[in-house]
Parts: structure tokens; C-alpha cells; sequence
DNA sequence: CATCCTGTTCATTTTTATTTGAACAAATTA
DNA sequence: TAATTTGTTCAAATAAAAATGAACAGGATG
């Protein structure tokens, strides 16, 4: 069993971590945060985005003092838009990772799982509205179409700019 | 002290709100939670955004059934990026709000209050990343300098796409 | 000027999100 | 095939975010 010493907490990491790593993390913990995924995430990919050789699973558990079910958690994230892969190494029946560096991956995973079922839900919620409108006291009916009619309008702004930005992130 | 009925709980907005006004309110849940921001923010544009006339801040706490607290500190964060605003009504001292709807104010207090500070920071980040840059062992220069130069690259796409956005989304 | 009315603030409570670690399964090795 | 190594899953613990409501401040009203 691995002798854990017991490290203060404010610099569990400075230990570990080199200035360039540190700096790496840190913008990659905002970057996830800013799309609401879990700080981990971004430490993780911070420090592969940082480390010149592939990482281990028990590397980052390591390094950042980070759980193993958080890092497993992490790394599944990661894969699953492509921000990270597996690489073989001989000799070592562990998976190695490493950074993928396409922002693509990143933002259009992102794009296309949270952004994109929103703007497509919005059809059916459109159709219900309108349904919804016509059982509406006359008075109120003027007012309540021209809302879901500037509702329209922004869903089809949405949906004419998200190709756009995928095409941009891309390029 | 207002007559507090108890309700059974997941039927508590359907007594006072109407079937286009939860519509509108799921749809502003959804849109702000996407945002980060809280949930109580996206029931109190949805409902005004369905509602044909101002309300005070007692009308939303009484019809969402929400504190005053929330009430307050939503409206205060919707105010602050003029997403709604007050109108005056004769005869009624209390605030009364309305929705504004140029899609533009939420996009833009997002760009411009998330993602903008990102970017200017990381100007500064590159900086001192290229000093570390330099202790870095030989051997490593290299690699670290292309993820630096990486890093860069994203940072000019990001720069040069924000003012974009906010332009197609004002247009 | 004492009282009432309205809205804000913030310490506390509640809810939700994240992390942990132990149990497990699959694959490898002896 | 038994023991070991590696990675995943998920229930429980912890941390973070949001909501509550009581105390408060400022303005109106009698």
C-alpha cells in the first residue's frame, strides 16, 4: 500500500504540481465550470493538456488527490466528447491518456448536448403555446400571440446561429 | 398574515397559473439553468413574460409560491442586465415589473459578464505561463511551448467571435 | 413623529451537485 | 484456477448553491 503522508491542505497540490500545471488547471476549471461541469473535469484535462507524457488513471488520482471514482468519473466525461483518449504504451497493461487539442471537441459536445435539444424542443412547445393561446379570454389573446410569436423569432435566431458557431469552433 | 393553504406539493404552481404561463415559465427554467444561473430567476421572467400586465413583487411571490428573498434577489439580477424593468402605475406605490424582450439583454449580460472576463484574463495567463515556460527543462520546452501556442490560438478564435455574436444577437 | 408599507439583506436552512470509497467485474498473470 | 491488477459503479458523505424568513432601512401616510 502506497505510504499517503499527510499534506496541509492549502498546498496539497503546489507539491505535485508544477507553475505551468497549476496554471493549466486553473484555466480548465473555469472553462468547465463556465459550462456547468464539475471542477474535476477540468483538472483533469488540465493537467493531461499540461503533462508532455500520458497519464494513468492512478497518476491523476496522484497528482491531484483526487479520488479514484472521481477520476474514472472524469476521464468517462472527457472521452465521451472526445477531449481525451487512450493511447497504448508497452509494457503497461494501464490505459495511458492524453489530451485531444481540438476545442471542437469540447464546445461542440457541448453545443450539440445541451444547447441543441433545447432549441429543438422549442417546436413542440411552440405548438402547444399556440394551442394554449386559443383558449385564452379575446382580451388577452392580442398580447399573449405577439409573445410567443417574438419567442418564434428567437428560436429560429437560435437555430440559424448555432451552425454558424460549430462551422467557426471548427474552421 | 396572507391565508397560507396547503397544497399538495406537485401541484402547487397549477392552482394559480395558467397552462401558457407554466409553459413559459418551463421554458425560462430551462434557458437560465443553462446560463447558471438559479431557478427562481427563470420563473420570474417566464411569468412575466407571459403575463399581460405588470406585477409587484407580491404578485410573483404569491403566484410562484416563492420567498420574498427570492422574489427580491431575482428581480435585483433580472433588473441588473435589463431583463425586466419597473413601470409606474397610478394609485399603487408598490414596483411594478414587466418583462423586457430583446433576447439581446440575457445574451449579452452573459457574454459580456461570464465569458468576456475569460478571455481578458487570459492574456495575462499566457504571460506568465511563457515565463514558467522558460525553467522548464529543456527536454520539455518544446512540447510546452506548441500546447502554449495552442492555448493562444483558441484565445484569438474566442476574441474574435464574441463581437460577432453579440452583433447577430442585437441584430 | 409614530405607524405602516415596501423592498433589501443576510444568517440559517434546505436542496442539489460533487466527491468519496468500498464493492464489484473484467482482464491478466502466476 | 487462484491471486492480482485495473477500472467502473453506485450508495453514502461532503461540499456548494439556492431558498427561506426574520431583521432592517427608507419612504409614505395619518
Amino acid at each position: 500500500m502506497a505510504n499517503k503522508t499527510v499534506i496541509p491542505s492549502s498546498s496539497k497540490l503546489a507539491i505535485t504540481l508544477s507553475p505551468l500545471e497549476i496554471e493549466a488547471i486553473d484555466l480548465f476549471i473555469s472553462f468547465v465550470r463556465l459550462l456547468g461541469m464539475p471542477k474535476s473535469v477540468g483538472e483533469i484535462y488540465g493537467l493531461l493538456f499540461a503533462s508532455p507524457k500520458p497519464l494513468t488513471l492512478d497518476a491523476l488520482m496522484d497528482r491531484l488527490q483526487m479520488s479514484k471514482g472521481s477520476a474514472s468519473q472524469g476521464l468517462k466525461l472527457l472521452r465521451s466528447f472526445g477531449a481525451v483518449r487512450t493511447i497504448y504504451v508497452a509494457t503497461d497493461r494501464r490505459d495511458h491518456y492524453v489530451a485531444d487539442f481540438e476545442l471542437s471537441n469540447f464546445a461542440s459536445a457541448f453545443i450539440k448536448e445541451e444547447l441543441q435539444p433545447h432549441l429543438d424542443s422549442g417546436s413542440a412547445r411552440l405548438s402547444r403555446m399556440q394551442k394554449h393561446l386559443a383558449k385564452l379570454p379575446k382580451g388577452e389573446q392580442g398580447v399573449a400571440a405577439s409573445r410567443i410569436a417574438k419567442l418564434q423569432h428567437w428560436k429560429e435566431k437560435g437555430d440559424a446561429m448555432l451552425p454558424w458557431i460549430l462551422k467557426f469552433l471548427v474552421a
